[in-house]
DNA sequence: CTCAATTAGTACTAAAATAGTCCTAATTGA
DNA sequence: TCAATTAGGACTATTTTAGTACTAATTGAG
């Protein structure tokens, strides 16, 4: 249960190294190499997160990605959002207008609760938290001896 | 992201049967019957939460099942944690002990406020209100007439 | 003591969601 | 015109989830 998708996690090493260098343009490629991420995979996230606005892209020669805000305006209920549609514990709370019942029907007025007071904890958390706990990894010492640790998801 | 599966869903309802009459024993069958929910399916949600103790079983004849504790002492953490594991938002986080580096690593610190904020949430809802949830569904007025529903999940 | 009711445990199948890859088209700068 | 690059969608494989079925163990009552 609330387990984010192994996508999800791709998608914020994504964005964690975008907000590196927010301004510039970088391509797939060279976020697939430096994230150690699948080339096809990065891809993927990109074009979702290009089509849900959390990037921007430019085509041909010289295109790429970089980010549509600053890091610190991008929450990781965006990220969610993005790559899992909306958040809701229950199905029918999540779509906002989808079901006409909505206004009496009550069944799940305490699911929405907890959805809510989860949408804020999401909304609370940044980019840049996140880039910093995504690489704050600090080398573990084994018998004193610092362990490098390859961190290889692809 | 944050859906619950229907087994939860389910199992909320049959919790929240139980929660009617508190003391009572009732049957597996029983509970199918009333819930409109499969046996089959059924049985399988009342086993599991009898090994995670949030219900209590008697075998033979005249046995059954009822809440190990008062339905105020049941909350949404406790179902959930019941049938779909830790609520965690990422892998590592989830499982307190397991992972060796949990002191040192720093990794998921963000997600772990996430994860904090998100079981406060899930810790304030008990199983009344849940309960009161799942039966307080008005009657739809259709024209001035009022439309019972029919609500079939076997 | 035996039988019927009932839970326990586990194995299995089917269905659905997720992950991951690949191919073709469109765009753009040199 | 070509090479680099994103866009879109189709497709396959893997994993998770749902649902069912079967057999063993337990227990109360006749």
């Amino acid at each position: 249960m609330l387990k984010m998708s192994k996508l999800t996690d791709y998608g914020t090493m994504v964005l964690a190294f975008l907000a590196a260098n927010p301004t510039r343009m970088q391509s797939a490629s060279d976020v697939a190499r430096d994230t150690h991420l699948a080339l096809p995979t990065v891809s993927k996230l990109l074009k979702l997160m290009t089509r849900t606005g959390l990037v921007v892209s430019a085509r041909g020669a010289h295109g790429g990605y970089r980010l549509s805000r600053a890091p610190e305006e991008i929450s990781a209920a965006d990220v969610i959002d993005a790559l899992e549609g909306p958040v809701a514990i229950t199905q029918c709370s999540g779509s906002v207008g989808h079901c006409e019942l909505e206004d009496v029907c009550g069944v799940s007025s305490s699911w929405q609760k907890i959805n809510v007071a989860i949408r804020r904890a999401l909304d609370g958390v940044r980019l840049p938290h996140l880039a910093a706990a995504e690489f704050r990894m600090p080398p573990i010492k084994l018998m004193g001896i610092p362990i490098t640790q390859e961190i290889d998801r692809r």
